[in-house]
DNA sequence: ATGAAAATGGACTCTCAAGTCCAGAACTGC
DNA sequence: GCAGTTCTGGACTTGAGAGTCCATTTTCAT
């Protein structure tokens, strides 16, 4: 099965539909009708573009919606060398969260359809490369002294990590951004006062 | 409706066999079929001792695994009052989620069951009261004059509860304590060092 | 003991949603 | 323009699982 522009254009229309719809509901649920009245599709052309059925979509919604994480985080999260970048990077991740409200495309994702084959793969590597910039801006403040040389960049990088994960998750059954800021500040005073 | 002492035996036999099922699953599905196998009852029990259905058992696991969470971590968690006992919650805290692997009861159930209503209303209140616990610690160090006093109790229990509960979903995801144990570590050396 | 209330078993219905199938339309390359 | 391929539409099948219903059994209170 190769693909036209006009079928690679289909095929997108419906991933992203998807990923529209799922970013705005609370629970991650959706149902291929859903797609078909979401995007003007029909059963045929889901199967067609998705021959695994649901699961191949979903997991193609996951992998759009995992890019989208990181890029929402740039430019700042590619450049954490001043503590003035890594304050805006800080403000973005509020931001982006605070604006999705109580929903969490990802965070939704892989916990509600975390019953996708492969979206733990994609989930993983997410995390590594997120941490990995996270890591990289530790070891560049460090160069500069501004951070303390005996402190593990990837341990701090893996405690940011799980207190965003962790705060968007509370931010999801809570509707507060309280737990995502503390987590932040918390670790960035921690990051500033070594 | 009053429950005689053999109805409430069986009322809590199927909600603990449903808790048990889903303690030991990944995706956090459960239908009353399974309920029904695991515990030996029938469609007309669990509606009987349910009459609002699934979603009402499914609250009733949730709230016997809240109340689980905190117990598990004391008696160390009700007294943070000196760096042996921090040491002693942060272990059995590791200790009770490596134990789970992959799965969590609660963090499974709020997310995938997370569309249980009042679900959510449990879990706020699970999460205050563990906050709660954790500032009361800090404040009692504060007062011992080992952690510094112009430290937020409440922002920094904030951060620990999110570091936690987001290295238990990449727990989930990623199969390892690395997260968890990151988070806790470096959030406890913050305490430390202030 | 006996009538009422609670407990139990299981067959049945109903709905929802995934996935199948195939016929016809539109496009592609030559 | 024509043969092959891709794209589209929608009716149909299938399965799972929640919830209903009622007959039967057990327990409780007096």
């Amino acid at each position: 099965m190769s693909l036209t522009a006009k079928g690679l254009a289909t095929r997108a229309r419906i991933v992203e539909g998807a990923a529209d719809y799922l970013r705005g509901t609370d629970d991650g649920e959706i149902t291929l009708d859903d797609v078909r009245a979401l995007t003007g599709t029909s059963k045929g052309q889901l199967f067609h573009y998705f021959p695994d059925g649901k699961d191949e979509l979903l997991l193609a919604v996951v992998r759009l919606e995992a890019d989208r994480v990181l890029d929402d985080q740039q430019p700042y999260l590619g450049d954490l060398t001043t503590w003035a970048s890594w304050e805006r990077w800080r403000d973005a991740v509020v931001a982006r969260y605070r604006a999705q409200g109580t929903r969490c495309p990802l965070n939704a994702l892989m916990g509600q359809v975390g019953g996708v084959p492969g979206a733990a793969d994609v989930a993983r590597t997410l995390v590594g490369r997120w941490q990995g910039h996270l890591a990289d801006g530790i070891r560049a403040m460090q160069a500069t002294g501004d951070v303390r040389a005996d402190l593990s960049p990837e341990r701090t990088a893996a405690a940011l990590v799980a207190g965003i994960q962790g705060g968007v998750l509370l931010l999801r059954t809570t509707g507060e951004t309280a737990h995502l800021e503390a987590a932040l500040d918390v670790l960035l005073d921690h990051l500033r006062a070594s």
